[in-house]
DNA sequence: TCCCAGGTAGATC
DNA sequence: GATCTACATGGG
């Protein structure tokens, strides 16, 4: 199919999702060469995915399921003029930003894969993030699919996470993080976190709750908010955003809370949108 | 060996 | 309230 505003390979590798692998780059970024495939794992899904400029293939996936799962997930029912155009109204120095990244688009994931990865994310990174979500995968969940002589496997759904004691989460290498998985898995199996009823309070409230569980904090609350319920206002606030906020907007607010708030005042209900641009733009501002 | 990685909780000032 | 530090692990 024909996409606009929209490239696989910023879209994957801008660090909201970690559930794929790239299988082949072409030599070029510019817009219209770009040639990317990708493998993504997603609804007990095995996709092969390329790009060849504005052309998008979906190489082993039925009609039904391009237009139920696999639009949705990469947005692509979403017009972005309209959110580029707010952000740089908002912000006119973003433009060079937003032109470079034109295909960053942010993916529609499932809620408990993003709790359960963003939780595995903190003070880590993108490899082995990957790494852990894979070990993950393969030992708790099911095989989805081949390819190349490689299988995939499906991100665990919460019964089969549920099965994972702490000791077994400490086998993945999660260090730390063990506990708060556990935590985690127990607050989703009828410890107050549950997804419908997170979709249906404010932003604020479903945030709230969300730091009720052990090793939530607001950066990880908004990236569940953002990622994995919908709240496109949500801003998360990482080391990165930390920086270019205070470069551009806040010099003196060291709280990292305050500066989500912050980006919410300043870019509305596009917020979750206008921190992705940011992020690229703190990473190239070294 | 040291430092950092898309953080958070708990202690201390 | 703001600031400091431990927390596991792996890679540069």
């Amino acid at each position: 199919m024909q996409v606009k505003d929209f490239n696989l390979k910023q879209t994957l590798e801008c660090g909201q999702c970690f559930n794929f692998e790239q299988i082949y780059s072409g030599a070029s970024d510019e817009p219209e060469i770009c040639e990317y495939k990708y493998i993504v794992v997603h609804a007990k899904r095995m996709l092969v995915v390329s790009q060849k400029g504005t052309e998008l293939c979906f190489e082993n996936a039925t009609d039904e399921d391009i237009r139920k799962i696999w639009v949705p997930y990469f947005d692509l029912d979403r017009d972005y003029s309209e959110i580029k155009e707010s952000i740089i109204k908002a912000d006119e120095r973003l433009r060079p930003v937003i032109e470079e990244y034109y295909g960053i688009r942010i993916l529609n994931q499932e809620f408990v894969e993003t709790l359960i990865s963003f939780i595995i994310s903190q003070n880590s990174n993108i490899p082995r993030i990957k790494k852990t979500i894979r070990a993950l995968s393969e030992r708790y969940g099911n095989e989805i699919g081949e390819y190349e002589g490689k299988k995939y496997y499906s991100f665990p759904e919460l019964s089969e996470l549920d099965k994972i004691s702490e000791e077994n989460f400490r086998e993945l290498k999660t260090g730390f993080r063990a506990l708060y998985l556990r935590c985690a898995v127990d607050a989703m199996k009828g410890g107050g976190i549950n997804e419908a009823a997170l979709k249906g309070m404010s932003f604020q409230e479903a945030k709230e709750r969300l730091c009720t569980i052990k090793g939530v904090g607001d950066k990880v609350a908004n990236c569940v908010l953002l990622f994995g319920l919908g709240f496109r206002g949500a801003f998360p606030v990482d080391v990165w955003i930390k920086r270019v906020m205070q470069k551009l907007y806040v010099p003196d607010e060291a709280r990292a809370e305050r500066l989500s708030e912050k980006g919410m005042e300043i870019f509305g209900e596009y917020g979750g949108y206008a921190q992705q641009y940011l992020f690229v733009f703190a990473r190239n501002m070294r």
